[in-house]
DNA sequence: GCATTCATTTGATCTAGATCAACATGCGAG
DNA sequence: CTCGCATGTTGATCTAGATCAAATGAATGC
């Protein structure tokens, strides 16, 4: 919902979105505050999204209130493209998050005319199928343990390995993502911690420290 | 692998495949019997296929022997295009099918010299990943009883509602499909078969009746 | 800085679905 | 036709993870 963003300067994209749609296209700067929601699903798919800075989670919801968190999409990720003319799940940010926002037709209208490089749209299409497909596996076959495992190792890489990684995300968006209750994520992190293989830091438990990514990456089949 | 398959004429390609790369590219047709490999998860993705009859599961494993099936694929299908230079999953012949297939490298080729319908190439991939995205779902947050009732009714949208539809998969490829195992979607299809929502042909359990669409719906949240 | 609320952990218990086991049925090979 | 193996069903039992419950720790508003 736009309703909550507040709009910045338009300038030229760059980075990704850029080799999306060359330097023909403008796009604005919005800002959300944690927790609130950038689309639902069923509305309208007017934009594409490019994470400037903050963390976004897109979701689908079942008319019981059960989720299934599709991806965590950090900063530099694009999300949003849509085939149809409807978002098919709802994203939301996890923190304080800076989007570049572009219009779906201004995309439609660089292809229509050759300025957009296939190549490219094609590669984003792909990524995020291929993220699927390996989530299919954790979600149908994998034990909890070894979903924390993957979770972690996915997190460490995104965020390019850092000492102490700092997770936007709460237990509940974990469990919702690896198709667990919140409980047994905390209890498996428990485990992970008492084997020794990683450890919070005192202040907080959502930053954490990976203290053997080989061991690690055993769980991780 | 081809090595299974008997070469065909070389034609050129209809239906999907020709709307995908135009009147320009041809193709071989091969035949792959009940059971057999048609590529392997690793293998360099060096072709395109296209089912002309049968049906295909496309998976992947892990290293002790747990399987995910990705899809089913019918006839019309496309599958086996990746990203990459190799296969990101494997696909074997579900029943004796017949596929046509394309050289990955003619449709780059084609899309090079901008033969290929961009728009068509972009769906192809995006329609994968909203099945996988509606899978997702399925695995992460769904009941066995709601995960076989989706199956079923998914599988009788794609054969047209067929007043009896016949399987081409085994109880165990659902399993596998379905994130369950077999003894429970046995278990789950003699409970819809007793509430009278389906009936099983006298002969073989592969052939089924779907009696009550609208009752198996509300199981499909 | 205190209070209220939210996030997380941990424990006790429950249960959906897995596993183990036995039997039934159908189909292909000869 | 029938033997042997594949496939499928059903029952008994087990267990990983869910659910229910409580206590603690951390963030935010006043």
């Amino acid at each position: 919902m736009l309703v909550n963003a507040n709009a910045a300067a338009r300038q030229p994209i760059d980075g990704h979105l850029a080799d999306l749609a060359g330097e023909h296209v403008f796009c604005s700067e919005f800002k959300y505050r944690k927790g609130i929601e950038i689309f639902g699903e069923g509305e309208d798919a007017e934009y594409v999204y490019q994470i400037t800075s903050g963390a976004v989670r897109t979701y689908r919801m079942l008319p019981d209130g059960r989720r299934q968190i599709n991806a965590f999409h950090l900063q530099g990720d694009m999300f949003g493209f849509e085939n149809g003319v409807a978002h098919r799940f709802s994203a939301d940010a996890l923190v304080e998050t800076q989007v570049r926002i572009i219009k779906r037709s201004s995309i439609l209208d660089a292809m229509q005319n050759r300025v957009v490089s296939n190549k490219n749209l094609i590669c984003f299409v792909t990524q995020n199928l291929q993220h699927a497909e390996d989530h299919m596996l954790l979600l149908g076959r994998k034990s909890s343990l070894e979903r924390v495992a993957t979770f972690l190792l996915e997190m460490d890489e995104r965020l390019a390995h850092p000492s102490m990684m700092l997770l936007p995300m709460n237990r509940r968006d974990i469990a919702d993502y690896l198709g667990l209750t919140l409980e047994t994520v905390s209890r498996a992190l428990s485990i992970l911690r008492d084997e020794a293989l990683l450890r919070f830091d005192g202040n907080t438990q959502r930053r954490l420290e990976l203290l053997d990514r080989h061991a690690l990456a055993e769980f991780d089949v």
